[in-house]
DNA sequence: TAGGGTTTT
């Protein structure tokens, strides 16, 4: 979201002010409104929605496994009766990505027999520079110290399990963690891929007495289903349900009770959880897991935690990271120790190319064929920037597997991006018939958040797609750039999950240590800090240029939220949270958007806006364009399209989806994203609570008046005045009302495209090829002049 | 004429 605050605001301080604390005495008029808590059939079918967005992926791992092998076959025989143990285990649904994990794990010791000839290596050396040894684990720890003092695990523990729990490399550091952090507040975890930490430590801590006098163990997870899968895995280690002494929270879904004494959460819901208990007090210890990933909800609660660590010694606080920047987390924690767990990976080549590539896609194209035509079987995943590059690139390869007909093995092409229907997406899952190679072309969405099996080469040509927000012309910018070390080491594991793998790198061992940055840009430094502002102000951080963040943001980023925040009425003139900023808070959305919803009920439309600010984050996403039918796609659209634009045509599709019950095929024909319709479904659910928990609606009885489009108008102006564009009198570009004078276009996916109207409010300003509007709406100079005269009054 | 990936009591 992009906002524009000059220095107007500045000046027209008092007159927006004066506004804000009538409003603000209104609000206190409405009487109080018990909260509501959800209905337990709608948690049902939250959860029900939650495991459906699961299922592609378990669904087909559990067909492969029916229809071609069984989880034996990976295994030892020796191995065989924990095999079946885990098998039979009903009691949790998750646990299959975990027994997976086992089951590699403890396939090690075999991979010798898989090892690839090297001859076949020397093939590369036309093309690739001299490979270089990886090493992802280190035998000599790993084969460690067999003499451990035996521990004594409660009796619950069925000794298989506790076997296999033994058996993972961070047992023989368990005496070492505990003995650590007895000694010392935060300690700093490397620990690899494969190590247990995750599922091992937080157990450990229990073990050692951490969960007593009531309080409890977290460990934060930056993605849902990591929380959600592992807890249940976890929960199957310790024997209990989930939901009792193990537990998750994630957004829409809470596994957690009184008892739990072990919870994985997602960052930002701990971080929400600073809003109710500003100290932490319920937990005796914290685990903030994945910390490389720097994801701005980890960075804001590092910050949070290195404050409360102060005031409450007994709370221990572990990080886990990467190798790559455990020590910029023991800085940060006054020179906190660092504890090294090695992980238990195959080992993975890395080939480079001798000299730099001009045009990757090309040097993609020919090292797939390279692989293909000399390398044993495995399947093959390329990392490419954006949906564009792979839809170019899948037919490039298909072009030549055509003209190649007999001359090569058969190829299977599949591709991944988030923007894919699911149904199409869980294909990549489905294993290739016998004597045929799978070639999966992916974006970033392969390096971290979905696994697919099989993979033995990576071809990487080291780009990734990033968003950078600029606070100065509030505009976000998706350009492609060169992706990080770290990155591209996490691209190069993903070869050496089932087996040892090869990963096949587009540039030049010489660019890969000079050219690439260590780490990806933290997202903190990429963002409109808005909301996270909004959240530290109320948790009563004032001084926010110090704040301890481990990168700290540009003071003009800073400086223009507050701006933002004020000229939203969420801030008084002395900087001090108002009842209205206090009541955006509650909501889990962007200032502006709450804003919106908080002004609209003024105009009796709060329903209707409710659903619009569900889907809008979402927005971008909604609609797909399968290549071939890209014509139908756009005619089925602009059915659903709306005249005075796309906030409304958002409206159409929600109240369309709702008149056909919901309906999964309704969205296949109108080529919607049936998932993130259901997501937004989930947001809108809960924006009705939050609305009646701070009294502006009692009811979900939609009012629909005559006048209903021109409610809706001022509703979204009033959070949206500084986004108001005019047509330009030359060409068809528009300029900022107040501003930057630029020229902008309407996106080709809005609704007006074709319209061109005189005066729109947008709801971002994005650059990729062009500086496009997106989600545009139509509105006019006396609703601008009636809901933002305040703002462009002065000359700006 | 076209959108990398996460996520929020």
């Amino acid at each position: 979201m992009n906002i524009q605050s000059g220095k107007g605001v500045r000046r027209n301080r008092s007159e927006l002010f004066a506004q804000e604390e009538q409003s603000d005495s209104e609000e206190n008029n409405v009487p109080p409104v018990t909260e509501v808590t959800p209905r337990e059939e709608e948690q049902e079918q939250e959860h029900e929605q939650e495991q459906q967005d699961h299922r592609p992926m378990k669904k087909s791992r559990h067909n492969q496994y029916k229809s071609n092998r069984t989880e034996y076959e990976y295994a030892l025989p020796e191995e065989q009766s924990k095999k079946s143990l885990l098998r039979n285990n009903k009691s949790t649904a998750n646990t299959s990505w975990e027994v997976e994990q086992f089951n590699k794990a403890s396939q090690l010791p075999l991979s010798n027999e898989d090892k690839i000839i090297e001859n076949n290596a020397d093939d590369y050396e036309f093309v690739f520079d001299e490979t270089q040894f990886v090493n992802y684990d280190d035998p000599d720890i790993l084969s460690g110290d067999e003499e451990q003092e035996s521990l004594d695990l409660t009796s619950a523990f069925n000794n298989e399990i506790a076997e296999l729990r033994k058996n993972l490399p961070v047992y023989n550091y368990r005496a070492d963690f505990l003995t650590t952090l007895e000694n010392n507040q935060v300690l700093i975890v490397v620990g690899e891929t494969g190590s247990g930490k995750t599922t091992q430590l937080p157990q450990y801590l229990y073990e050692a007495g951490y969960s007593q006098n009531n309080l409890a163990i977290a460990c934060t997870q930056p993605r849902r289903v990591a929380a959600t899968s592992i807890a249940a895995r976890v929960a199957y280690e310790m024997n209990v349900k989930l939901g009792h002494e193990v537990g998750y929270t994630i957004r829409f879904d809470d596994k957690s009770s009184k008892d739990t004494v072990i919870k994985y959460v997602t960052d930002g819901m701990l971080l929400r959880e600073f809003l109710t208990d500003p100290q932490l007090s319920h937990y005796s210890a914290i685990m903030i897991d994945e910390a490389h990933e720097r994801t701005i909800s980890t960075e804001i609660l590092l910050g949070l935690l290195k404050d409360i660590i102060v005031t409450r010694p007994q709370l221990k606080i572990i990080i886990a990271s990467a190798t790559i920047n455990a020590e910029k987390f023991s800085q940060f924690f006054n020179n906190a120790p660092i504890l090294n767990i090695p992980g238990r990976r195959f080992p993975v080549k890395i080939h480079y190319t001798k000299s730099p590539e001009a045009n990757y896609i090309q040097a993609a194209l020919t090292t797939i064929f390279q692989i293909h035509t000399t390398q044993p079987e495995g399947d093959i995943l390329v990392f490419l920037t954006g949906q564009e590059e792979i839809e170019t690139m899948e037919e490039a390869l298909q072009d030549s597997i055509g003209k190649l007909g007999d001359q090569i093995e058969p190829m299977l092409v599949c591709s991944i991006y988030a923007n894919m229907a699911s149904e199409v997406q869980s294909k990549i899952f489905n294993k290739p018939p016998p004597g045929t190679r799978k070639v999966v072309l992916a974006t970033n969405i392969a390096e971290t958040s979905i696994t697919i099996d099989g993979i033995k080469y990576v071809v990487d040509p080291g780009y990734v797609k990033q968003n950078k927000y600029n606070p100065a012309t509030s505009m976000e910018s998706l350009v492609v750039v060169p992706c990080s070390r770290a990155s591209a080491d996490q691209r190069a594991g993903r070869a050496g999950r089932v087996g040892p793998g090869k990963c096949f790198r587009l540039f030049t061992k010489w660019c890969f240590y000079n050219e690439l940055d260590a780490n990806p840009t933290p997202e903190i430094l990429r963002t409109n800090l808005t909301s996270v502002i909004l959240l530290l102000l109320s948790l009563g951080i004032n001084d926010l240029l110090k704040f301890p963040f481990m990168d700290p943001p540009s003071k003009q980023s800073i400086i223009k939220s507050l701006e933002l925040l004020y000229a939203l009425g969420a801030l008084n003139s002395k900087g001090k949270l108002t009842k209205t900023g206090q009541k955006m808070t509650e909501f889990p959305l962007d200032p502006i958007l709450t804003k919106c919803i908080l002004m609209s009920s003024k105009f009796g439309v709060t329903i209707q806006i409710c659903c619009i600010i569900a889907m809008i984050s979402e927005s971008s996403n909604l609609f797909y364009r399968p290549k071939g039918k890209a014509e139908l796609a756009d005619a089925r659209k602009a059915q659903l399209h709306h005249q005075l634009g796309d906030h409304f045509t958002l409206l159409n599709v929600w109240r369309t989806w709702k008149d056909y019950g919901y309906s999964k095929e309704w969205c296949r024909d109108c080529f919607i994203n049936y998932k993130t319709l259901q997501r937004s479904k989930n947001v809108y659910d809960q924006l009705i609570r939050l609305c009646k928990k701070v009294g502006l609606i009692d009811s979900v009885q939609e009012t629909r008046g005559d006048d209903e489009d021109r409610m809706i108008q001022k509703a979204l102006l009033s959070g949206f005045f500084m986004n108001v564009c005019r047509l330009s009198r030359m060409g068809d570009g528009y300029v900022k009302l107040k501003g930057s004078t630029s020229g902008c276009f309407i996106h080709p996916s809005s609704a007006l495209y074709k319209t061109k109207p005189k005066l729109v409010i947008y709801y971002e300003l994005v650059l990729t090829s062009k500086e496009y509007m997106r989600c545009c709406s139509i509105v006019d100079d006396k609703l601008v002049r009636e809901m933002a005269g305040h703002y462009y009054a002065s000359k700006g």
